[in-house]
DNA sequence: TGTACATCAGTGAACGCGCGTTCACTGATGTAC
DNA sequence: TGTACATCAGTGAACGCGCGTTCACTGATGTAC
């Protein structure tokens, strides 16, 4: 059923080898094809071939599981947003290249992405959860790049934090309407970078027909 | 517990009146208390004070109890966005204010919002869901919108239906990311509606320095 | 190299729980005459 | 206006179910001597 590697380790053994990143992988497929709800423990561990008390050696409760699954997602993202920032380019094309990654990773990792914003399943009471540190992060990314496209004065110099809540909010927005929306019954790879494409160019360069 | 005027006709009858609109009263104020997981139809009776059964004398089954809230709410959603659009104001100010007004909708009605876009609690098989219908029709006043902008010649002649998916990703993302993000713990409905504006403004005449 | 033993990482049965839903019922309501 | 009766909209007990989690257990592994 998975073709991941973790889980294929030495099949049959007592001793599974690899069970935390096998229940991880099981995790994933699981949110991949019914979503949040109705996601449960047992059925991961059961996708893991193992007993559904298990998976307690490895996590301390189901909501450990989903906040590490969540918590490695935004370390992906933060990858992610960085890989797509190519020093050749300007710090323009970059920012748009950030914000097509964004929506990418939203459709290619439609599981994580469910669980990564939706704090009541993953977030720890306090003051330095690290889910949230982790998500701060990523916007870093982002941020970031608005602040080297200021100085090279590729954008206005409005207040860098709006901008980015701004473009965040535009990548994050198309992401949910492709994965929730009715969309997202007809969308392929390619259409969603066109789309992603389209959106993030449309909001930086404004739809305005022409300055005040 | 519950202030609505449904839940309180002639308390203590056998029959309570309007059970039906009660229970969308209980629901919602559930969904807004602990979110759409763990939401329970047999806790929406308890707060409705009837017996776990009288649901099903109202609704076939939970899913269809759900479904009705997200109706109802894109229902209410659209007349919310008409209402912002003012003919006194030029489209491209009416454009402005339906943004605001959605991102507005979502935060007051949380628990609504919750529900409308998770398509797997809710939605039918089928081409006429009437749920997909209603979203239909909220996005039809962004898009009407949208063309009178154009015909006013106030923005650009792109592909309208780009120009609208780039409006709704923005306001649909700053909506998420204000119910569900870190920041939803400190957002006040003054900085929402704030938020709203500078995100608006800011993707409506776009971050770009000077025209290319 | 061999052996004793602690530790690790599984098993499988069991627990209590609350859920969605059904059922036979009954009190309240509305209407025909 | 009164009465018989059908229908509506509740009740409360019960159903099976699968869940998260715990428990005593055991097979496998690693290490000290």
């Amino acid at each position: 059923m998975s073709s991941s590697v973790a889980t294929q380790t030495k099949p049959g053994r007592y001793h599974h080898g690899d069970l935390r990143n096998a229940l991880l992988d099981a995790a994933r497929e699981l949110a991949s094809e019914i979503g949040v709800d109705n996601f449960t423990l047992r059925e991961v561990a059961r996708r893991a071939n193992v007993s559904p008390a298990a998976p307690y050696h490895h996590f301390a409760d189901k909501r450990d599981l989903t906040r590490a699954l969540a918590i490695e997602a935004f370390s992906k993202l933060t990858t992610a947003l960085s890989n797509a920032k190519h020093k050749k380019h300007s710090p323009l094309e970059q920012l748009e290249q950030v914000g097509i990654a964004y929506v990418m990773f939203a459709f290619e990792h439609l599981a994580e992405f469910r669980f990564m914003f939706r704090r009541e399943l993953c977030a720890e009471e306090g003051d330095f959860d690290p889910l949230e540190t982790a998500g701060i992060n990523a916007q870093a990314v982002l941020h970031n790049t608005v602040l080297e496209a200021q100085n090279a004065k590729q954008i206005i110099a409005e207040n860098p934090q709006d901008i980015v809540i701004t473009l965040w909010s535009v990548v994050h927005g198309l992401s949910c309407i492709l994965l929730e929306s009715p969309l997202s019954k007809t969308t392929t790879a390619k259409s969603a970078k066109n789309m992603a494409k389209s959106v993030v160019q449309l909001s930086i360069q404004g739809i305005l027909a022409h300055r005040e």
